[in-house]
DNA sequence: CTGAAAGCGCTTACAG
DNA sequence: CTGAAAGCGCTTACAG
């Protein structure tokens, strides 16, 4: 397939009866030109609708005005809000974004790291894989490339680190819990120690210490895979317990979802008997019913945020960034699965 | 942020006593190059960790194995999904995926259409946004740039257009309806005739004129914007007609959705009373109560179709393609919203 | 204020 | 089988 060819500096040139330099200093606005050949240039640059060639641009400067993103899974609906953000963001900035899948695989993900090098992008902006081991390889590439880590994160990683207040928002929907009367709150969790789920276990635990109450093995519950079916078989588990629970918080919406179908099995009321407390604010948590108390965790946030401090990286040529932890805030959002403070 | 330079051709080229060119054949596979050559020049080059500049060769070759993506909205759980049968098949087939946001807007679509032109992708993907009218200067840029359209296509503009068997799709939707029993079906749809739109339309027509079940205008509802909340305003509507319907058609699961809220609301019976049908099978569609009947869209293979044809147009140095519809099948799937057949 | 020239890293016709 | 050289489109130190 042929496609036209665009117009260059040279053509403009020629049917300017200037040099190739002038115009592309009338075009970057260099101060030397004077300001009637700036005009003309211009004049004569949108009527033939010129665009500069990125790629020769980018090869000269070795700027390429794109940024690399490297998350687990792009269909998951956190995800895709973070994109959202990650998009916005960089257009607003004057880049664009490359977008690639880790899908959870470790090796798959330095993979994309270093073709996203190779491929001459500004900086890369990455939500790490699960189990994300050996870290070397993606330390070597730290030299290569300013990176951003967001969402899934890890402190062996020197770089900037944008998180939501993970400990807090777990405290913070404990304590809500605790204060409309709830006793015994059982936790759904991941089995790894994730940077995420090792957060909220914390907030978790501080919120039962800060009200003397039990931290209790038994409805402390884990799983590899935090699902929707995961966080149904785990709440099975809890409800054969001798002493059940009075409240559940799962550390995403899909397991609380989960437990509200498991408690639906059992037709027992939520929140009375049970109160659910999710973890994302994904749409889901108002379509199941009861509708789902929830951490609002702001994915376009924490996507803008990433792309403001990598491009803040890639501009300053300031002294390397060593480990730097953003913090963005979040919100409880109470709805029916657990009662009104 | 100053970051290591990436090993060269030269710098190969030097330390092997050999010329560049003579290097970048040996990588490339050139048959004329010595094997003995071939294998110390590739013994050196990983050693070195070479990886080609991809953007000094896009920029001499024309060629950027870079693919543009334009779809209106990322985080729409729908197109995460094609999106993530682009970057599979793409990645698949070699190609890195640049993604934009046309935000529903039709100047930004253009906009962002030029911006990848001129970026230098080697072909844009784009799912149109609503309301697209000027088609003008698509037509233009057409020229540029091979270009497939997906999903939100139309039939205005001459180019590979790959959609679901949008008619068909509906027909077999609303006969499952009327197989089970339902005769006054109701439809709610969008206001602009959108090409989705209206051929779900017209499967719902079919359908009824194939059983010779009446088409009535009171169940027949549209709005502009096909959310879960006017899914529920418009059931609203219809619950308060004096000779109510006993099924209802939503063509998006969001529709649905709210059309259940809002039967929940007046405690209908869902599916004895009325009976819903959605579209898509989102993840949505499974954390309702009761589970949704609705048509599985395969975003995936939707997206991995649009850039097996875009690449194949990209390659292939054919006669210009012209108008070419490709249709993906899709399946009812039955759950607790309609009776099983 | 403007131009000639080098060079970014690569590929490829041309020559041998 | 290998090399010297041109050139892709741009920017920028150097010269005037």
């Amino acid at each position: 397939m042929t496609k036209k060819r665009n117009v260059t500096l040279k053509e403009i040139a020629l049917k300017l009866d200037l040099s190739i330099s002038t115009i592309s200093r009338a075009l970057n606005n260099h101060p030397d030109i004077s300001p009637e050949t700036v005009e003309r240039v211009n004049k004569l640059a949108t009527e033939l609708n010129y665009a500069p060639n990125i790629f020769a641009k980018g090869f000269r400067t070795h700027r390429t005005h794109i940024i690399g993103v490297i998350v687990p899974n792009v269909s998951h609906l956190y995800t895709s809000t973070m994109l959202k953000g990650v998009l916005d963001q960089a257009e607003h900035l004057g880049y664009r974004v490359i977008i690639s899948e880790s899908k959870n695989n470790e090796n798959k993900q330095v993979e994309m790291l270093q073709t996203m090098i190779q491929f001459g992008v500004d900086g890369v902006i990455m939500s790490l894989a699960k189990k994300t081991q050996s870290i070397d390889t993606i330390l070597q590439l730290l030299e290569h490339i300013p990176l951003v880590l967001f969402d899934k994160v890890s402190p062996k990683i020197p770089c900037t680190q944008v998180v939501i207040n993970e400990e807090a928002a777990a405290f913070n929907a404990v304590e809500h819990l605790i204060e409309t009367g709830k006793k015994r709150i059982a936790i759904i969790k991941e089995t790894e120690n994730s940077f995420n789920s090792k957060k909220r276990f914390e907030g978790y635990q501080r919120a039962l210490k800060t009200y003397n109450l039990p931290i209790d093995e038994k409805v402390i519950l884990s799983t590899e895979d935090i699902s929707i079916t995961n966080g149904r078989r785990l709440t099975n588990i809890l409800l054969s317990l001798k002493n059940k629970p009075d409240a559940i918080f799962a550390i995403t919406d899909n397991a609380a979802i989960g437990a509200i179908k498991a408690l639906h099995k059992f037709k027992i009321k939520i929140p009375e008997e049970i109160a659910v407390v999710g973890f994302s604010n994904s749409i889901n948590s108002t379509i199941v019913s009861p509708a789902l108390t929830t951490v609002d965790q702001p994915g376009n946030k924490i996507g803008k945020t990433a792309v403001k401090y990598l491009i803040n990286e890639i501009e300053n040529s300031k002294p390397e960034v060593l480990f730097k932890t953003i913090t963005v805030n979040t919100n409880l959002i109470v709805r029916d699965s657990s009662f009104k403070a």
